[in-house]
Formats: C-alpha cells, sequence, structure tokens
DNA sequence: CGGCATCCGAGTCGATACTG
DNA sequence: CAGTATCGACTCGGATGCCG
C-alpha cells in the first residue's frame, strides 16, 4: 500500500486493478454475494466448524450455539450451491445426512478461520480499546 | 468430525483446544460481535477500501458502490468503536474529516482482503458450480 | 432425522429531509 | 462536507407445524 503522505491517490482504480481485485466495489459483481453467504453470521461459523470435519445436520446445530434449523438449512445451502460444502445424503430411515467441505470450501475456511482466530486473539484488546472509548 | 475409520474421536474438543479458538460458537462470546462488523456487508468493503491510505466520508461514499449515508456512517462508528478505524476531524469550514485504519485495523483488513481477493480469483469457478447445479 | 412452508415480530436498510 | 433524524419497506431470523 502507498504512503500516507502520497500526493496523488488516483481516484479511481485503473481498469486493471478493479479487474484484478476491485470489482468487489462495483455493486452489481456477484462476488459481494458469494462473500455474503461466506462471511454471513452462520456462514462464519459453519465453515469454521466443518474444518474439524464431516458433521451431520444435528451435530452442526449443537456445535453452533444459537443457531435455528431455519438458518443452519438456509445458509448450509447457500454454501453448497456456491461449491464449499458438499451435501451427501444416505436414503435410510431414518434419514442421515452429512456435511462437509469441498477442496474449494477447505481453502476458503481456512481464511475465516484465520481472521477468526485473529479476532479472538486480539479480543481483549479490542475490548479495552471500546472501554476506553466509552469513558472518554 | 468422525473420520471412517478413527476409533476414538474425541466427541467434544478438550477445554483448552475451546478456548484457544473455540469460544467463538459459544453463543455469547463478544468476538462474534466484533465478527459481525469486520464481516458485515459494508465492513469489509470499508476495511479494503482503506487499505489504500486515507479517505474523506465522500470518497468512501463514491468508492464504494451502492452504499448509503447512512449505513457508511454507521459502519464507521463501528470500527472506529472496535479500533480499527481513525476518525480524525478538523474543525474548518466547511468540514473536514478523514478515516484512515489503525495498526490494528491494518492487520484485519489484510486478512479480509486476503478473503476478497480468493474470491475474486475463484469467482469463476464458484459461477460455474452454481451453473452447474441450476441444470442438475 | 432432516428438512420445507408458513407466519410474524424485530431489527436492518435505504431514501429523504434537515442540521452544524 | 459530514453527518443526524425520521419513516417506510424489506429482510432476517425464530417458532411452529407438516412431510419425506
Amino acid at each position: 500500500m502507498h504512503a500516507p503522505s502520497s500526493p496523488a491517490p488516483a481516484p479511481t482504480l485503473s481498469l486493471q486493478e478493479q479487474l484484478r481485485r476491485g470489482n468487489l466495489f462495483a455493486e452489481a459483481c456477484p462476488s459481494r454475494e458469494v462473500l455474503q453467504h461466506v462471511t454471513s453470521r452462520w456462514g462464519v461459523l459453519i465453515l469454521v466448524a466443518l474444518l474439524d470435519g464431516t458433521h451431520r445436520f444435528s451435530e452442526l446445530r449443537r456445535k453452533i450455539g444459537g443457531v435455528s434449523e431455519k438458518m443452519l438449512a438456509q445458509t448450509l445451502q447457500a454454501l453448497e450451491s456456491d461449491g464449499f460444502v458438499l451435501r451427501t445424503s444416505f436414503p435410510v430411515v431414518p434419514p442421515h445426512v452429512e456435511y462437509s467441505l469441498t477442496p474449494m470450501g477447505t481453502e476458503i475456511a481456512g481464511q475465516v478461520q484465520t481472521l477468526a482466530d485473529w479476532i479472538e486473539h486480539n479480543l481483549s484488546t479490542i475490548l479495552q480499546t471500546r472501554a476506553a472509548r466509552a469513558e472518554a
């Protein structure tokens, strides 16, 4: 990144730059949608949870505190349709469904976990910042 | 979780493990809130945008397609109170306010951008997955 | 067991108007 | 220019009930 003192920070990125990583800033770019699935409230937790390996629906529900069936199913579908999660259904009674990460899902889940780990690691600092701000 | 052949897959993570990175799964953990700020729809874009350096309010508004004033102000406040964004106000007329990343903000913004970059890099694959799924 | 459909309240979001 | 205030639309998310 460029120094704070840069005098002429191109007001808009070059086209090349925008194509490389910037069309995220474009309102209509589909990447925003994918990003939303991945960074959604439950999406993050599901991805990290599945890094531990295959889980059944109810296992996930128990593991992820506070998630409802509806949101779990809904988020799993979104992640599945994006190709991050693999859903395997066994036609037995009672039904048995397993969820696991695809190779692509494993990659992104790793990134997400890195982010989550960072936050947990710095959580005390963050909370102190907030507290200090509240006093002032 | 259970690898097909694993004989003794600890059903729950050890306490140590849970404290190291796992209380994210606890419903009440404040880390979830911080994570929400960072991964929120506009939070992601603001952080990445500010990686390019200091921006004024209206610069951000122009740069981030589709954001409303309200959400921009609101999200900036959240990120500021978490200590990721620094707000600098110059008491002149017309008002002049600059937003930049704190050291901590720079760190996390880097992580977020890595994530965003990964998605954009793999976007075509993702969209193909979706399309294939739509056919079937 | 693993969902889907429906309903409904609470919160979020965006457009507009107004203030310092 | 940089917000805040207000309001309506809309979405999110939980609870319930039903079906494979």
